[in-house]
RNA sequence: GCCGCCUUAGCUCAGUUGGUUAGAGCGCUAGAUUGUGGAUCUAGAGGUCCCCGGUUCAAAUCUGGGAGGCGGUACCA
């Protein structure tokens, strides 16, 4: 073949904000999402699977070529020029489903998803345009019930994925608490929604930035590090101690100020109900710092936060923080049919959390590969296919070597593919009915003392040879030790 | 979006004041060893020096612009 015009190829390169996942990290999300999934099933919740594309308007997003092109969502026209986007979260699906076939459902109805969601968003260390989520939602019940039991089912979910008490907390606030003090400081109105919102995202800072510099960002604005400049909600000086005193404040102390009196009401009520299934503050603690989203939450919000530290590869601690968060959110469906419909639910970013789990768990050693049938005689391929099926049937995990190269090759081949063992069976083994088995990790470790390389060769460490009735059995006892 | 750093082989990176045919290590292929993983040695394959323009007899090197990557920040349903 002539060589390809190299100003032609294309690049082999992944798209921005995307990653391949290879064998060993699946088997862990499989794990996981196994786990996961066994705890939402326990709280009764039931499976659902919506597509990964919806109609835009669906998703409830503003058309890409309008006011905010591509906010943040992947959108493309299909034949007839309808706007289709790839779902950026699990809940806005739900809404659509719940909305459209809510004479079935029965209310509440309960059910849980996972998959993949995409947002067109620059990436960051660890923050990817394709991620999944695992949701838990309970649609059509307003009692804080419902929210309390959110809290335990993260609590529950993280523990069951191997968290340890202590290791994590729920911190539960509710949006009420925040819209009281907005409008306690004077800000409410049409006229002040910007610096609502510019408020409530400086109160989500303070674990980062401190009291110091959500203060600035109450007021003026404040300068980060690297030069660029945040302008601030620019309140009064008066305001800005208000929203601060607000956050050094105990929840239960605001209990008698009527503006924040029903979102207390309701934060107490949860916390006796998860105090009651025993859910003490060590797991489950109020707090009123936490903020999430900005747009559709109406009630209590919960995060789930880890609250270890960790050493990252180069040595540098690492806090986790948020692994999943939810909250109550009353007005989504409504969209869909003008009925106000309570709902609440619990979402865990599962790549996230699986990155930060991988850095705590003991590392596993590499699963075994398939063991591997060597190729030594072209003209006894069916012989080696014959053995290989065998293998298979008697549920061992085995492949014949389907290249072209060498023994040589196809050993390093087998230790690559990290085989328990390879399967040789020349012209003197078959004039015999045997087959020669050699355990490739015992190899390996003898091989690790000798030296020289005559002696390397004539060693043949750790193989031996059995009549070919007695393969599968051998090999079943070899890989049993293995595993052990 | 804003700020900073970076871009030379599949990977990690050298490359002198601008000067012949752009290098190394790792990895890959093969041989030394009719049929044995490691180590060692030998050979081979692999390059639009990110792109476009400018300066120059001459640019991987200097210069202008652009693209891409990384990090911080902003946004985050």
């Amino acid at each position: 073949m002539s060589k390809v015009n190299t100003s032609t190829r294309p690049e082999a390169r992944l798209a921005k904000g995307f990653r391949d996942i290879e064998a060993a990290e699946l088997r862990g999300l499989n794990d996981m999402t196994g786990k996961i999934r066994e705890v939402y099933e326990r709280y009764g919740f039931e499976a659902l699977e919506t597509p990964a594309i919806e109609y835009t308007d669906a998703l409830g997003k503003f058309l890409p070529d309008q006011d905010r092109p591509n906010a943040g969502v992947f959108s493309f026209q299909d034949e007839d020029e309808q706007w289709m986007s790839l779902r950026y979260d699990l809940t806005a699906p739900l809404a659509r489903y719940v909305a459209q076939n809510f004479q079935f459902l029965p209310k509440p109805f309960r059910r849980y998803a996972f998959g993949n969601v995409y947002r067109n968003e620059k990436p960051g260390p660890g923050r990817f345009r394709q991620f999944m989520q695992f949701d838990a939602d309970t649609v059509g019940a307003e009692g804080v019930a419902a929210d309390a039991e959110m809290c335990m089912l993260a609590a529950d979910t993280l523990e069951a994925l191997g968290v340890k008490r202590g290791d994590y907390v729920i911190k539960v606030s509710s949006r009420k608490l925040l819209d009281g003090l907005l409008s306690a400081a004077g800000l409410d109105g049409e006229e002040n929604a910007g610096r609502r919102l510019t408020v409530l995202r400086a109160v989500d800072k303070l674990d980062r930035l401190g009291i110091e510099g959500v203060s600035q960002l109450l007021g003026k604005g404040r300068k980060d590090e690297s030069g660029d400049f945040t302008k601030g909600a620019d309140l009064t000086p008066a305001q800005t101690m208000e929203v601060i005193g607000f956050l050094e404040r105990p929840i239960a102390s605001n209990a008698d100020n009527p503006a924040f009196k029903s979102g207390v009401d309701d934060l107490l009520k949860l916390k006796e109900i998860c105090a009651a299934a025993g859910y003490e503050e060590n797991r489950i603690r109020l707090d009123q710092t936490v903020v999430r989203g900005l747009e559709y939450y109406t009630g209590p919000v919960l995060e789930a936060e880890l609250t270890f530290e960790v050493k990252d590869d180069d040595g540098k601690p690492v806090r986790f923080g948020s692994v999943g968060g939810g909250g109550r959110y009353d007005d989504l469906v409504a969209r869909f049919t003008g009925e106000k419909v309570p709902a609440t639910g619990f979402s865990i970013g599962v790549s996230r959390l699986q990155a930060a789990l991988s850095l705590i768990g003991d590392k596993k050693a590499k699963a075994l590969g398939p063991v591997v049938v060597l190729v030594m005689d072209k003209a006894e391929i069916a012989t080696y296919q014959k053995m290989t099926q065998a293998l298979r049937n008697a549920g061992i995990r085995a492949e014949m070597y389907l290249g072209s190269s060498g023994m040589k090759a196809q050993m390093k081949y087998a230790d690559k593919r990290n085989s328990p063992c390879v399967i040789i069976q020349g012209s003197d083994e078959r004039a015999k009915g045997e087959v020669t088995i050699k355990d490739l990790i015992e190899g390996a470790k003898a091989a690790a003392a000798i030296k020289d390389n005559k002696e390397w060769k004539e060693a043949r460490p750790a193989q031996f040879s059995v009549s070919e009735a007695n393969l599968i059995q051998e090999v079943h006892k070899l890989i049993k030790r293995h595993e052990a």
